[in-house]
DNA sequence: CGAGGGATTGATACGTCTCAAAGCATGTGG
DNA sequence: CCACATGCTTTGAGACGTATCAATCCCTCG
């Protein structure tokens, strides 16, 4: 059997309904309480992921103690995808949670399936797409733009509020800022009128053109 | 035919020579002169590129002018492939250069070859491999160890002379810096014998530990 | 030999980090 | 129900690193 769309764009493909079946019929569940680790940095990458409920947080550490946030995963994403043999960031469970585990081995049993091929392919192209943005924010937005896209992210168009689930520390080490200048920075975009927080983890957009033309 | 190795490792798979088949059976050969655009930014996602001679810069330019560089891509080295429809990245000519182009279509018509197919997911997590580690620099290194990082990576263990085959702007928009700032901490890097340059465009590492050590 | 473009150096401004203290929630035991 | 401890967040003052602007240098090429 021939692949028939071994270069399909992702977004034209069909929903990754294969790689979705996979997790529901070889899929291990599992949950997790707050700040547990999933994986550590550094081991095998032998398992693959998938958010049933509530948030991932993938980080590494370096040597000397500087910490650099990878990426958060939500409902739906899957997570666990690496380039090489072994994870080059860990995953802990930033809220409880339940995720869906499947042995790569076990996907190869039935990736005969091409279907299930493209996902993995898709899905690492999603992954692909998340890091370009992050290398784009880091290289050359300002902290203020920085906190401003992020925010921006995880309104994404919702008129109401939002919910934060990560803490000060987890966006200032994602956004590669200290959590003071997080901080300053969210106090100074709610003094301009353009969020408002009514908790520290809680906020709701009040000027969506100006926050979008920060977050370029 | 099923996919014997869909989540095979890109590093201890067979290499990518269903790929290197394929550009050579279905690649037309393009010369490129220096800084001329080989894609430019948000141009469709249409074709595959392979470096055959010389070096190739990808990079980003925002609506108010600041420049990002994505990667440098040298002989062997495949590029053009994109998370989406459209190219985030121009890719241009850095020198004087070559390379094979495949449509994706025509790539599809070969795919039944699974083997084809493996080497583009194994040249995907390169890609994301690469970006992770620029996530990696951009978020959590100073200048000094941004640059350290850059030297040692060009060098990569050569003990002889180093060619540099691009200026201290380019060096400057891919580490996130100015290019003052750069030349500044080449000109440290120098000062304490830990690099020496004979030119600005050629250089060799003096003292690996040292170099290694920032380069964390 | 002179022109032009890239690279370096210098002086200063600005943004972010650092260190320290205070504020504010949340939960616990009295 | 209050008092207090705890952890997270905010605020402040000052130090530090990188950017900015401007001038000079140096190499390459005509």
């Amino acid at each position: 059997m021939t692949l028939a769309y071994p270069l399909s764009d992702p977004r034209t493909a069909p929903p990754a309904a294969a790689l979705t079946e996979a997790f529901e019929r070889l899929g291990v569940r599992m949950a997790y309480a707050r700040d547990e680790e999933i994986y550590a940095q550094d081991d095998e990458a032998e398992l693959l992921y998938r958010v049933v409920r509530g948030v991932i947080r993938t980080s590494r550490v370096t040597a000397d103690g500087r910490r650099q946030v990878g990426d958060f995963y939500y409902v739906g994403d899957v997570f666990g995808l690496e380039p090489g043999p072994d994870h080059r960031f860990a995953a802990e469970a930033l809220t409880e949670c339940e995720v869906q585990v499947v042995r790569r081995a076990s996907m190869r049993a039935v990736a005969g399936d091409a279907e299930v091929d493209r996902a993995i392919l898709a899905a690492t192209q999603r992954e692909m797409e998340r890091l370009q943005d992050h290398v784009l924010m880091l290289g050359r937005k300002s902290a203020r733009e920085r906190v401003a896209s992020f925010l921006m992210s995880l309104a994404g168009g919702h008129e109401g509020q939002v919910d934060l689930p990560m803490g000060r520390q987890d966006m200032a080490d994602y956004l590669g800022l200290t959590i003071e200048t997080v901080s300053r920075m969210l106090t100074q975009l709610q003094g301009e009128q353009i969020v408002e927080f009514p908790s520290s983890r809680r906020f709701q957009v009040r000027k969506w053109t100006a926050l979008e033309a920060l977050a370029e």
